[in-house]
RNA sequence: GCGGCUGUGGUGAAAUUGGCAUACACGCGAGCUUCAGGUGCUCGUGGGGGCAACCCCGUGGAGGUUCGAGUCCUCUCAGCCGCACCA
């Protein structure tokens, strides 16, 4: 007797599909609608995880899905090749970053073969080959040009241990987030992104796309837009006009202090005492994480000096202080104790006047804070704006402000420029000179990629690696022809992954990154599929970049990924799966032990795919069972007894065939209910070795081929099997089936008799019965008596083709 | 503190629009098959009570709306995630 044997079944159709190049698709337009369904691109590092097999397993379903229900369907696959783990490899091994990284990329092409992934292998690249990353420098050159790519220096954050600066996106809880080292401040020169130019749009084109509502509200934290206005407080004394950032202007009357940032520029010049010196010296080497703690008293030194508040003409004292960020704002900030937690902190700290300018109806506890607004705030002690509502009185703030030149309303955001240059050797150069005489200059397209150079020494010196080698550093001014050296910082990942489903469009465009006419058939990505830790960093760059790119007029979407998926983590004992606690799962050794096809089944079985998931080994034999059962069916289904189409009365295998057809389908649409469509291919597989020995033959195969093509999308090397077996043809050139109505509706249906709403009986009943009829053969129910117990039913109600409900008092 | 998500059997989880709570699977139990031993097939399996037919209880908790609530509303508890001295 033959066993279900995947690995006779998975190899032999993954030829075929290579050898016929199955998944390729031309980027020629043809008459069927596109699709293009993209998961996103794995770092190589090592062998793919458990993450991995679920990514593709999901993205495969959707695409297979697709292609059935005639999509031209783009699935390409890549690698995001450049980054610190394969860097910090080659420092401890010596070994070049990219012969790691390409080892690793051929484990992920062997897995992602033996997956059976339908991708199209002809669009595959990783970011670290110059054909790629001449295109990532031409992006950037573009940008330059535009001014969304310009150096400053600024008090960025670096990690001590990777010794790097880092995007502010890149530190969690003041902590470097690959290494978990303890992030310091800097002052230093860098790249920068001027994505901030972006805020506005990136905000309200959320609008136009179809993604998690979690992952917007997160980007929208993230962007922090808020309305206030810009007010100028003026140091007479020295002559200095200091505008401040409030989401408050109705409180100005209120304002009876003043407070700037430690790492503010005027700080000495408004007072070099030595407690001044010390304290901000103080302030600037306090860790990230340190300075960021909210329960932190606060800290502050008077500067001796006053600005006039510009509604009450007042001098109010002027103090430096931590807890007022350089970053956010102007680095200044206008304190109303009254209403401002922090503010108010600091002037009981400090004995500083706090004084009430907006009172709502009921009477604010004595002696605290008063920050929110509530229902019926009024202004008071706040001159002529006294008894305006507070919203009001904001708006006649500003524009009384507006007219004088002291303010005006703006807007402000958390979001800040993305800092893109990093000091390590492992990523794609920037393509910049720097001359003697000429500043900055972009190298020419033409010379363009500018290769990364080899190095003998990886380890990073608080400058790149890049500086230590000298032959490629020195080079000549491409404007002047002077000697000058390159740019030796080299850019973070994420730019590179910022534009690589625009490659996969073109992706052996030679001579521009892109064909714009190419990328109008394909873009945007209809279905996106990846992890959510990705949900501000990758996803915001990418959005970036798409719009700076459709402004240059070099692409036609303004948003890259039209719906997007964010999958849940498989866990292992409730725990994130790390070599560190032992309690990985390899998906290599499931598919050695059960086949492909098992592995992608159970992974999408487990729960929803959105949500986490639990990994147990005991679940894995229960789905290889259903597909050796699903195998043996069709390896002892009775012969064909001649027409393809089953014939003769339909019974229940029929009957459960076409309702397996329409829960999968629905379940599939829209929604991402693996789980539940996989579960009702079950349902189907049971049905068939309950019906098989009754059933005509050609309803028996019907069912297996049917149950087969359902579960292609998850399974398919058993599914191309078995439904060649039933059929004699491939599933994959099939069209996704169709319910038939007439066989999803039964003639009898079980009529439920509820009385107050409790089951008592279940009784058989016509599907088209009347309520008159339903709710007579409801009275008749035997069991019915026995409820009312001499109680009056004083109203059915009857729900067709359900139930009757007797209301009884 | 702000925002979001999740609470259903021993376990992972189902439940179109408010209409039979627990589909499917794991685990467990029973039977058949004696096949080799990670087997196959069939049946049972929310809790409590009863010899039984049957009865009572049951979706984190407390209220409410409704003929009827896992589902809607209010409050509340627990766990997880994101943001946070952002003016």
């Amino acid at each position: 007797m033959e066993r279900y044997d995947p690995r006779a079944i998975e190899p032999r159709w993954q030829h075929v599909w290579a050898t016929e190049r199955t998944w390729e698709v031309s980027n020629e337009p043809d008459e069927r609608p596109k699709a293009y369904v993209l998961e996103m691109l794995p770092y190589p590092s090592g062998e793919p995880h458990i993450g991995h097999l679920k990514t593709y397993s999901v993205g495969d379903a959707v695409a297979q899905f697709r292609r059935r229900n005639g999509y031209r369907v783009l699935h390409p696959m890549g690698y995001d090749a450049f980054g610190l783990p394969a860097e910090n490899h080659a420092i401890n091994t010596g070994q070049h970053p990219r012969e790691s990284t390409e080892a690793s990329i051929r484990q992920f092409q062997a897995q992602l073969r033996r997956w059976g992934v339908s991708i199209d292998w002809t669009r595959e690249f990783g970011t670290h080959q110059p054909e790629y990353y001449r295109w990532t420098q031409w992006i950037f050159l573009r940008l330059y040009e535009q001014g969304l790519a310009y150096r400053k220096e600024a008090v960025v954050k670096w990690c001590p241990n990777d010794a790097t600066v880092l995007a502010n996106e890149q530190v969690v809880d003041g902590r470097c987030e690959r290494c978990g080292a303890e992030v310091e401040a800097k002052q230093l020169e860098q790249w920068f992104f001027r994505i901030t130019a972006y805020a506005d749009r990136l905000l309200d084109d959320m609008a136009t796309i179809e993604w998690p509502p979690h992952v917007v509200r997160m980007q929208e934290n993230w962007i922090g837009r808020s309305e206030g206005a810009e007010v100028v407080f003026r140091c007479e004394a020295l002559g200095i006009d200091y505008p401040v950032f409030t989401t408050r202007p109705d409180t100005l009357f209120g304002a009876t202090f003043f407070v700037i940032a430690p790492e503010h520029p005027d700080v000495l010049r408004l007072s070099d005492s030595q407690e001044v010196r010390d304290y901000v010296n103080h302030a600037v080497t306090e860790s990230v994480e340190e300075r960021g703690d909210e329960h932190k008293e606060k800290t502050g030194v008077a500067l001796g000096q006053t600005v006039t508040n510009p509604v009450t003409g007042e001098q109010i004292p002027m103090f430096v202080a931590d807890y007022v960020l350089m970053e956010y704002g102007t680095g200044a900030v206008m304190a109303v104790p009254a209403h401002d937690q922090r503010d108010h902190e600091f002037a009981v700290r400090f004995g500083l006047p706090i004084r009430r300018v907006v009172e709502g109806d009921e009477p604010a506890p004595e002696g605290e804070a008063f920050v929110a607004h509530t229902e019926g705030e009024r202004l008071v002690d706040s001159g002529q704006f006294d008894g305006l509502p507070a919203p009001e009185g904001a708006r006649a703030i500003t524009a009384w402000l507006e007219e004088r030149g002291l303010g005006r309303p703006t807007v402000n955001y958390r979001l800040r420029d993305w800092l893109l240059s990093r000091q390590r050797y492992w990523g794609c150069p920037i393509p910049i000179v720097h001359c003697g005489s000429c500043g900055l200059v972009p190298v020419p397209d033409d010379q363009l990629p500018v290769r990364l150079p080899d190095v003998e020494d990886y380890k990073p010196k608080g400058m790149s690696p890049l500086a230590a080698a000298t032959d490629w550093v020195e080079t000549s001014c491409p404007d002047c022809g002077a000697g000058a050296r390159r740019e030796t910082d080299t850019m973070d990942t994420f730019v590179d992954s910022s534009w690589y489903f625009l490659r996969y469009c073109d992706a052996r465009n030679d001579s521009a990154p892109w064909d714009r006419e190419v990328l109008r058939r394909w873009m945007a990505v209809d279905q996106y599929i990846g992890g959510v830790e990705h949900a501000i960093l990758h996803l915001l760059y990418a959005r970036f970049f798409v719009k700076a790119l459709a402004d240059m007029e070099l692409l036609d979407v303004q948003e890259p990924f039209d719906r997007l998926f964010t999958q849940g983590m498989i866990t292992r004992d409730g725990a994130k799966m790390s070599k560190s606690k032992g309690n990985t799962v390899s998906p290599q050794e499931i598919v050695e032990r059960y086949g492909a096809d098992t592995a992608r089944c159970y992974i999408l079985f487990i729960g929803p795919p959105e949500q986490d998931a639990d990994w147990q080994d005991e679940g894995v034999g229960g789905v290889h069972r259903f597909l050796a059962r699903l195998w043996t069916a069709a390896a002892e289904a009775p012969d064909s007894d001649g027409g393809a189409a089953p014939a003769g009365e339909p019974g229940a295998l029929l009957r459960k065939a076409h309702w397996a057809i329409d829960k999968v389908t629905r379940d599939m649409q829209g929604r991402f209910a693996f789980n539940t469509a996989i579960a009702a291919v079950m349902e189907l597989v049971n049905e068939i070795y309950r019906e098989r020995a009754a059933a005509p033959a050609s309803h028996v195969r019907f069912a297996i081929a049917t149950a087969a093509s359902l579960i292609f999308p998850f399974a398919p090397h058993l599914a191309a099997e078995v439904y060649e077996r039933m059929t004699g043809a491939r599933v994959w050139e099939e069209p996704w089936p169709m319910a038939d109505p007439a066989l999803l509706v039964s003639e009898e249906i079980q009529l439920v008799v509820q009385v107050n709403g409790k089951l008592v009986d279940r009784l058989p009943a016509p599907a088209e019965a009347s309520q008159e009829q339903l709710e007579r053969i409801a009275r008749g129910s035997s069991k019915l008596g026995a409820r009312l117990d001499g109680k009056e039913i004083v109203k059915a109600v009857v729900v067709p083709g359900k139930l009757v409900n007797f209301v009884v008092r």
